[in-house]
RNA sequence: GUGGCUGUAGUUCAAUUGGCAGAGCACAGGAUUGUGGUUCCUGUUGUCGUGGGUUCGAGCCCCAUCAGCCACCCCA
């Protein structure tokens, strides 16, 4: 029970009875992102803590508490990625991608590191998938990338989800709004909560989605972003609805949603579960035509989405999407008497090399303790070497189900389990 | 960073006012010697999260600490 040691608060082992599952939705997605011709690209688990800092904002959440920061012996300071936009676009300036003809489609995944207090579908070291497209502002581009998304999911099997998109314009129209918001909410400044007080004058925008009832009253009647678009930015906004509809991807305006980061412009969306609890963001993303330049690139727009595998899970496990796929040999192995177990494996050997999956326990002797091994693991056909067959060069395959077996020659046995 | 609940066998959970640590499941062995699933019998497993304190005596009370769950916050 009690072990020497144990693991990192937050950080949890992915153990056989759930890595299988893991596998499957992993091999979902990445299929998935290969119907589009998005491209694997693998980047570290840790960058320059700068690159964080600049890109998500000094104000963000991400940066002044969550990340795990690190000084190495040069005296460089690192950070285990928070996220994955970032060092997916700083890879992509490094290498230059941009030489590339087209648009640059890649697809990620892997752990990424907050320091938060964990919670249900919260978790200091998670795993996320996630594809950024750069290279084009083209609203055709914002509603593939979602019905990327939503095929994935729907691939999976989930139904109880949500579509919401929003626009939230560009940097321009974003200051306009924010100060709106500014003139909007002062008056009644003493009526919000300590948190929304400081918000009001570092991000107005988070005030939106406060969780106190009194702000919420308040910001019933406030200004709406898509009232602050230009013209160019509801284009954008209404080309990509159009988009979804050929798409056939339900989704809601949600004129409320706004984005923790500071690199977003254009379409925000996010894929909820409200199932799952308080933290029922399956999935989310958007545009960040700014930070491919401020990251040292040239100014190049993009867009791109990250979800948490946790949530999926969850929500798969909620919707019952899992049937007992984990790996069953296809022959378990019974070996009775000395002989016998002492030639096991030129038999098993032989089965491999023609590629047919094979266990066999050495510790279980008697033919009982076999037999019920096999049963056990649901292995289809009990393969059973006694010393009387050896001798005559013959194995008995039992198959477990009808509860049948019949004797072969062993030099026949491969090319009859495979028929 | 804040709050609430929880921590006992591999696992799920019991243990009255403080008085000998238990059960189901799982696992192992067996029920006429070479045939599994049901059934029956038998058996193994404990740093009671950790460290202090109170007490004749603590799984139970007190303090601290660690961890889990849920929520705030924030987000995937």
């Amino acid at each position: 029970m009690s072990s020497k040691y144990n693991l990192p608060r937050g950080t949890y082992d992915i153990l056989p009875d759930v890595s299988y599952k893991w596998e499957y939705i992993i091999g979902v997605f990445k299929n998935t992102a290969k119907l589009f011709n998005y491209k694997e690209i693998v980047t570290p688990i840790f960058e320059e803590a700068d690159l964080f800092e600049r890109s998500s904002g000094e104000t963000s959440d991400i940066v002044q508490k969550e990340m795990y920061k690190f000084t190495d012996k040069k005296g460089r300071v690192f950070a285990l990625r928070p996220e994955g936009t970032a060092p997916v676009v700083r890879s992509f300036v490094e290498n230059n991608l941009a030489a590339s003809a087209g648009i640059q489609k890649l697809f990620y995944t892997g752990p990424m590191f907050r320091y938060d207090r964990p919670q249900k579908g919260r978790y200091r070291q998670f795993y996320q998938y996630g594809v950024e497209a750069i290279g084009s502002n083209h609203p055709y581009v914002d509603a593939e990338v979602i019905a990327l998304f939503y095929t994935f999911i729907q691939k999976l099997g989930l139904t109880e989800f949500e579509v919401q998109i929003n626009s939230v314009g560009n940097a321009k129209v974003a200051e306009r709004y924010d100060q709106a918001l500014i003139e909007y909410f002062t008056p009644h400044k003493d009526e919000l909560c300590f948190d929304c007080q400081t918000r009001l004058t570092k991000k107005p925008r988070r005030l939106l989605d406060c969780k106190v009832k009194r702000c919420r009253e308040i910001g019933q009647a406030a200004p709406v972003m898509l009232d602050y678009l230009d013209e160019e930015c509801t284009a954008h906004f209404e080309q990509v609805k159009t988009y979804l509809n050929q798409f056939k991807v339900p989704y809601s305006v949600n004129p409320k949603i706004v984005r923790g980061l500071d690199y977003y412009t254009h379409t925000a969306f996010e894929f909820l579960n409200h199932k799952l609890g308080a933290q029922n963001a399956i999935g989310a993303g958007g545009r960040y035509n700014g930070l491919v330049e401020q990251i040292g690139g040239k100014s190049l727009p993009g867009i791109g989405f990250a979800g948490g595998f946790e949530r999926l899970l969850l929500s798969m496990e909620e919707e019952n999407l899992f049937s007992g796929e984990e790996l069953i040999p296809q022959v378990y192995i019974v070996a009775i008497g000395e002989k016998a177990q002492a030639q096991v494996a030129s038999i098993i050997s032989l089965l491999r090399q023609e590629n047919i999956s094979v266990e066999y326990d050495p510790e279980k002797t008697s033919l009982k303790a076999q037999m019920k091994a096999a049963d056990k693991i649901k292995s289809p056909y009990a393969l059973i070497l006694g010393d009387d067959e050896l001798e005559r060069g013959v194995v008995t395959l039992k198959y477990l189900q009808e509860r049948k077996q019949i004797d072969l020659a062993i030099s026949d046995l491969s090319s009859y389990i495979k028929s």
